[in-house]
RNA sequence: GCCGGGGUGGCGAAACUGGCAGACGCAUCGGACUUAAAAUCCGAAGGCCCGGAAGGGCCGUGCGGGUUCGAUCCCCGCCCCCGGCACCA
């Protein structure tokens, strides 16, 4: 017997494939495409087997679909920017392009080590300026077409290290650093207008039928649309309008109060012209303050103070207060609202504090309670009372009469509003993609003209962890000359989002090497949209959308004709160790070099595999691992015990002469080829795909010790001979497991496929085929319930038509004892088939 | 609070969505091989009860109802766990 050595294989294996360059490719018009990615990495340093899971998800899938013929585009890449390298340079003192590469290279030997089929020659690594040229040609893209625009926002800014934190490394409040209390500050940021594309993203949702229908909902929730009416306020006593949105028009005449955010631009004028200025805005601040002290620890209370000012009704004509409210958000709808306390929680919750006035104007089906007995406000629909002409209508109706009498008045219109929000990408931070703006005094904000990209990072920047920008304090960098006027002017020192590089990373794997274009469009059309791509769902909302939005921009600069970019989406479920998820801080991570040392890649990503299906979480197991590798042994046993005798010419296919048990054996090698590739294929339930496939092992298993040759684990007798129809049925039911098995344990099958005989490699082996007229069987076993309950099983030749079935299970010996002296009532003959015989 | 996804043997899971619940594996136990052990091969195994045994009966997919000849699957009402959002007017 041969001696399994997987490490061994390993090396050989991949020495091969590398050497044959077995996974690159090229266009290939002649056959169809699949396009199979997995997200690609951070370069931390170390894949766990959580990491790693993924990458051999996307391996099984890219393997199968080279042998069932298709043009396998499966690359990979590094998402290299980022805070944590910039975090590391600032402790010790390693350039971020240092630490970065040095961790790529050693990530890219693991995944190497792990036998994932890439197109490495594809690789690419966004920080790297031929990659993140083209982060600069789409924002300059953007830039154009009004998609990239200045903003003010806010920002954690650490008054002791003088310097920009990101929420993450803000902890309770605090600089990570060196613990002081963050503060917010207002600077003016670029942002991405993905707003404006709100209502396609939306849209866009309907068509990911083949997206888990969670990523699809949360995605649905974060664009938040929210259809209702903006409608106009008019402020008592002066030439002013306080606009409001509301999606509760119905409600309009229980409006008792009005509220601001603390943030409004009209809080500073009612400031201005109040009696007492400086206390006005004392109070403001104080909201602004409370509010976010409270944001960081939790819930906060409602609080606002009377403006003093009243506002006009437009519906009622009635005068009510203006107030000033912490909870009313500045950046959705209007920044103010209209209060319904009645019907709307907040604004009860806010109106018994400070003993404004409640009207109920809405009434479910059988309410009579008055506003005094109300414990929670009734947000719910109903009929409308005390609502002038609208009384008696009813809610949903009641909403479109209302905003279209607004809309013919001139005091509001209907109004859609988003949840989602532009996409602030300024980070000022130097481990990222310059963004290509200088800034004139003559000419104001010039783009960088493309044939001067890429706007490079200087290699040589101080990392203090304190200032401002890192680049701005690199001279050389942000002094320049004005594109337009060529005198002198400065360079943005901000950085982009990384978010922005993973935005449309896959593009780039199409044609990584083009300097022109971020990809070549002919190339893009070719292979795009990627048809399988997997994940953590961590990305299920920020990566995917960012990705979404950039396909359609890109798609109206003309590069794409498709608006998504990824047709089929699985999110992986991680891998705990003790229950919790590994992590390098708790110690707890399962080093996929420690497992192949002791058993070899196969058995690692078997075993990956067969623990549950690739969606759900699972718990580390080095028990299970090692029943995965026994699994293989048992393959490897199976095949070595078989391969002289089947691998030799000569012997026929399979033909009709076979004996009961040796027809068995094909039925059994069929049903798992149909199981097999439906469980791989289309449901990518991986699991039980191997599970079909060790079903099929141990018929052969059983089959072997029946024949000539005995068991596997025991030496063949000297003079065995077999009867050619079961070296036939052998060989077929070997090749087709070696096959199946060989994208979840490629090394070792590709060794025992040469073992049988194969002079080509495996890797485009064509996968076996199934054939239903060999998969059916003659025979079937046909259980019979009696009132539901199984109480025989009776065994008939297969095409036996059902009025003779329903013969034979009456008049069957061990089914009399549940129907004697009964009454008949029904006799139902399900597919399957099954028998249900109903007595009384 | 709202929105998703789940609760199946000692454990991971399966049942291809209304048709034999627990495939496959892990752990366990028994047998064979061995001087012995390991490895390997073969076998047992949801719970309770009857039987010496072969075998048989009842219960069983979080809980309670319902629809159906038949429910892990569909419907109604609860309980628990895991994720996401969290004052979005």
């Amino acid at each position: 017997m041969t001696e399994y050595k997987p490490q061994e294989l390993d090396r050989k294996w991949q020495q091969r494939w590398t050497a044959e360059r077995a996974f690159e490719v090229v266009v290939d018009d002649a056959r169809p495409k699949f396009y199979c990615l997995e997200m690609f990495a951070y370069p931390s340093g170390h894949a766990h087997v959580g990491h790693v899971r993924n990458y051999i998800i996307g391996d099984i899938c890219a393997r199968m679909k080279r042998m069932r013929g298709y043009n396998v585009l499966h690359p990979f890449g590094w998402d290299a920017f980022g805070l944590p390298a910039e975090n590391a340079a600032i402790k010790t003192g390693t350039h971020p392009e240092v630490s970065t590469f040095g961790n790529i290279n050693h990530m890219k030997g693991q995944l190497q080590r792990l036998g994932i089929s890439y197109a490495w020659e594809r690789e690419i690594a966004t920080c790297t300026p031929e990659y993140y040229k083209f982060n600069q040609w789409i924002f300059l893209k953007m830039y154009e077409r009004g998609l990239a625009y200045r903003k003010r926002s806010t920002i954690n800014w650490c008054p002791v290290d003088n310097t920009v934190l990101a929420n993450e490394q803000v902890v309770d409040g605090a600089c990570w650093r060196c613990g002081t209390t963050v503060v917010q500050r207002d600077l003016e940021q670029w942002s991405f207008r993905i707003t404006a594309y709100a209502e396609e993203l939306l849209k866009g949702l309907e068509t990911l039928t083949e997206w888990p229908e969670k990523v699809v909902v949360m995605q649905r929730n974060w664009i938040g649309r929210s259809d209702g009416a903006r409608l106009t306020f008019p402020v008592a006593g002066a030439d002013l309008g306080i606009e409001i949105f509301t999606t509760r028009i119905d409600t309009i005449y229980g409006a008792t109060f009005v509220l601001l955010a603390p943030e409004h631009a009209m809080v500073e004028r009612f400031a201005a012209e109040s009696a007492d200025p400086d206390a006005f805005r004392a109070r403001v601040q104080q909201f602004r303050a409370l509010d976010r002290e409270a944001r960081l620890t939790g819930a906060i209370e409602k609080e606002g103070f009377d403006t003093g000012r009243r506002a006009i009704n437009p519906f009622t004509g009635e005068e009510v207060p203006i107030w000033v409210a912490n909870f009313v958000l500045a950046d959705y709808g209007t920044g103010a609202i209209m209060a319904v306390p009645a019907h709307d929680q907040r604004d009860f919750e806010f109106a018994r504090k400070y003993n404004l006035p409640i009207r109920i104007v809405v009434r479910a089906e059988g309410d009579t309670r008055s506003a005094e007995e109300l414990v929670e406000a009734a947000a719910g629909a109903g009929r409308l009372v005390d609502s002038g002409e609208y009384t008696g209508s009813d809610t949903p109706a009641v909403i479109t009469r209302m905003i279209a009498d607004a809309e013919r008045r001139g005091i509001g219109r209907g109004e859609v509003n988003y949840r989602l929000k532009d996409w602030g990408i300024s980070r000022q931070r130097y481990w990222g993609t310059p963004i290509p703006m200088i800034y004139c005094e003559k000419d104001g904000i010039v783009p960088v003209p493309y044939d001067q990209l890429p706007v490079e990072l200087p290699k040589v920047a101080q990392f203090t962890g304190r200032g401002d920008s890192p680049l701005a304090q690199v001279p050389e960098f942000v002094n320049c000359t004005c594109p337009t006027c060529g005198g002198p002017a400065r360079r943005e020192t901000d950085t982009m989002d990384t978010f922005v590089d993973s935005s449309w990373y896959f593009l780039r794997f199409c044609d990584p090497t083009n300097t022109e274009l971020p990809f070549d469009p002919a190339a893009g059309k070719y292979w795009m949209p990627v048809d399988f791509y997997s994940g953590g769902v961590e990305h299920a909302i920020l990566h995917l959308l960012y990705s979404r939005f950039f396909t359609r921009v890109l798609r109206d600069v003309g590069l794409l004709d498709f608006d998504e970019p990824f047709k089929r989406l699985l999110t992986q479920g991680m891998v705990l160790k003790d229950g919790a998820v590994m992590s390098k801080s708790k110690g707890n991570v399962v080093d996929p070099d420690t497992m192949l040392e002791k058993y070899g890649a196969d058995a690692l990503r078997l075993y990956v595999m067969f623990v549950a299906p690739p969606e759900k979480e699972v718990e580390w197991s080095d028990a299970g691992l090692e029943g995965s590798f026994r699994f293989l042994l048992r393959v490897w046993r199976l095949v070595d015990h078989w391969a002289e005798t089947v691998a030799g010419d000569g012997i026929p296919a399979c033909g009709p002469d076979c004996t009961d048990a040796e027809r068995a054996v094909r039925r059994k090698t069929h049903e798992t080829i149909r199981r097999a590739t439906v469980d791989i294929e289309e449901r990518m339930n991986l699991n039980t795909a191997i599970s079909s496939l060790m079903e099929l092992v141990n018929e052969l298993y059983a089959f072997s010790a029946t024949t000539p040759h005995g068991g596997p684990s025991r030496e063949t007798p000297v003079g065995a001979v077999e009867r050619v129809q079961t070296l036939s049925v052998m060989r077929e039911a070997l090749d087709a497991l070696v096959i199946m098995i060989s994208p979840f344990a490629p090394h070792t099958a590709e060794e025992l496929w040469q073992m049988l005989g194969h002079a080509e490699g495996l890797t485009r082996a064509p996968w076996p085929t199934f054939d239903a007229d060999v998969a059916k069987a003659d025979e079937v076993v046909v259980p019979v319930q009696v009132n539901g309950k199984v109480r025989a099983r009776i065994t008939v030749p297969a095409d036996l038509a059902e009025e003779a079935l329903r013969e034979r299970v009456l008049a069957d010996a061990s089914l009399q004892p549940h129907i004697a002296g009964k009454t008949i009532r029904k006799v139902v003959v399900a597919k399957g088939p099954l028998v249900s015989v109903v007595v009384s």
